[in-house]
DNA sequence: TATCTGATTTCCT
DNA sequence: GGAAATCAGATAG
């Protein structure tokens, strides 16, 4: 690796804030069967103080999203769909939960080892290329929910560069929360690892 | 190559 | 009981 770790109290602020400072960042994750680390190119802001209607934090505090509220810097792992898993890092200080949903990365450790965990996956680009993805080929699972990745068997390393990042529309948000009153989807411009579902299931009105 | 639809579990109302 | 921060496979062009 060789970068220095990422800075903790940077998760402090609002995830609008922070979600374009994780890009580029690498995040690592150890199991017995090895070490992946992905290079997060595709981050989507989450709100949690009641002004994001597309926040699973929107209506308060329930026993899935309890990990948003609270310290900086824990993972919230939430299961959607019947069979996926999501991660989100959790930003700005107790109580206000708010997060940054992980939507892709490039696999640039242990590509082997991801590769075995996404047999579907037809090249290595697509490896981590979406949220659910993305939790696959780390090893994530829903006993992830509440770690903190900035301890064993996480890593968390800052970038060394300054990527040209663009900003839109979040992907995959019903209701009021779609839509370009909320551009808070981020992520490394033109590359290629970003994720591709943004054609249908546009903001229905 | 681009677009569309079914799958399937968890949590919340 | 229904919606959900999605994915992979099938179908059409």
């Amino acid at each position: 690796m060789g970068g220095r770790p990422f800075d903790r109290r940077v998760l402090a602020r609002d995830a609008v804030e922070v979600a374009p400072r994780l890009l580029g960042s690498l995040l690592t994750h150890r199991t017995t069967e090895g070490s992946v680390t992905v290079r997060l190119t595709e981050v989507e802001a989450y709100r949690g103080d009641g002004q994001d209607p597309g926040s699973h934090a929107f209506r308060g505090m329930t026993p899935r999203n309890a990990v948003m509220f609270d310290e900086p810097g824990h993972l919230y792992a939430y299961f959607t769909y019947g069979m996926h898993t999501c991660v989100n890092v959790v930003c700005s200080p107790a109580g206000s939960a708010s997060a940054v949903l992980l939507r892709a990365g490039e696999v640039v450790s242990g590509v082997e080892l991801a590769r075995e965990r996404r047999t579907s996956a037809r090249n290595d680009r697509d490896l981590a290329r979406g949220p659910a993805r993305l939790t696959v080929a780390l090893g994530l699972t829903l006993a992830d929910n509440g770690s903190d990745p900035f301890a064993a068997p996480f890593e968390l390393t800052a970038r060394s560069g300054q990527p040209a990042i663009s900003s839109g529309p979040r992907v995959g948000v019903s209701g009021a929360g779609g839509g370009a009153a909320y551009p808070w989807r981020f992520w490394v411009t033109d590359d290629p690892t970003v994720s591709i579902y943004r054609r249908h299931r546009a903001a229905s009105d």
